[in-house]
DNA sequence: GCTACCCTACTCGGATATGGAATGTCCGAGTATGCTCGG
DNA sequence: CCGAGCATACTCGGACATTCCATATCCGAGTAGGGTAGC
């Protein structure tokens, strides 16, 4: 998995964090967690492109939530970041073989497909249980002077 | 995740129906499916080392499985292809925060950390409930033809 | 003094390099088999 | 005829290319804000 996954869930939280409607500046987030500010920004165009955040351009631009924190999941970062399709992708070397059986559908039959597909939906259900706004919530509650500190570096220009 | 992964499962699944004790010729195993035979090999090797598999050098020669197919569970062949490191791996970046909060150990307290490793657990425990055992007696009552298939093939010079 | 215009600075957006891992290939090490030669 | 030794063919094992994707970077497009000039 790529390591933006792990910036932008972070980023995501921040976001929640700070007043709605107000954009957050993407070098600015990068520079406090120390990451590579254009990498990050081509990140954050991913999540607009599917969906979970808006952008506004020029002076006192950035990046906010599209949606409320509550209806973010993690799943749906994890999806924008990595791509839709499953890791696992039955490349059906049951046609490979000598004359095979005739079969519409070989990734629907295979019991291994099936294994994989039951074992993805199992992690992506995992994923999908934890919203933003949970994940916030809880690290407001466990670590209350990281968002004062965030909100602190962000509001300083 | 590669796709030496559905090989790998189709090949040992194969090899639970060889009788025990009897190697599978890789090269011809490979020619069945349409593979490429050296690369094949390749992820044998990885099964080898981590005691999927058993190895015989020489004419005759080939693998097997090293245990029972009962205790062979796609998580073992997932894990010896892939690694064993989760998927996610938690950079930390929270301790390149500035006057970071001093923390022994960020993957354990970081909920995102938490949550990425409760959805792993999900998956691995997903593929570790399906044996290949399990897996050759369910695809033998759906498609018996596959079967005597295979072994025909391997059985002929 | 007020308003309309322009200019500048700032931020996102996509096109462009780079590195490392997954993929694919090749030749050497080791072994069982079958043949040969001697007893 | 029988057995030991040897040559051979076959298979695994690891070292060596190649391709592709994640990573990283840069410059152009568009916009908001402020400054300026005209009324």
């Amino acid at each position: 998995m790529g390591r933006g996954v792990e910036w932008a869930v972070h980023s995501c939280v921040n976001m929640a964090w700070t007043p709605p409607g107000e954009p957050v500046n993407s070098a600015r987030l990068a520079e406090f967690y120390k990451l590579p500010a254009a990498y990050l920004n081509k990140q954050f165009q991913s999540l607009v492109r599917a969906g979970v955040l808006e952008s506004v351009s020029g002076p006192h631009g950035g990046f906010l939530l599209a949606r409320r924190p509550e209806n973010i999941t993690v799943l749906d970062i994890v999806l924008a970041l990595e791509g839709q399709d499953p890791a696992f992708r039955c490349e059906a070397i049951l046609g490979n073989v000598p004359e095979p059986v005739r079969q519409e559908n070989f990734a629907r039959t295979c019991l291994i497909s099936q294994t994989m597909r039951q074992a993805e939906l199992a992690w992506r259900q995992a994923l999908a249980r934890q919203s933003i706004a949970g994940i916030a919530d809880s690290m407001e509650r466990r670590f209350p002077a990281d968002k004062v500190k965030v909100l602190d570096y962000l509001a300083a220009e």
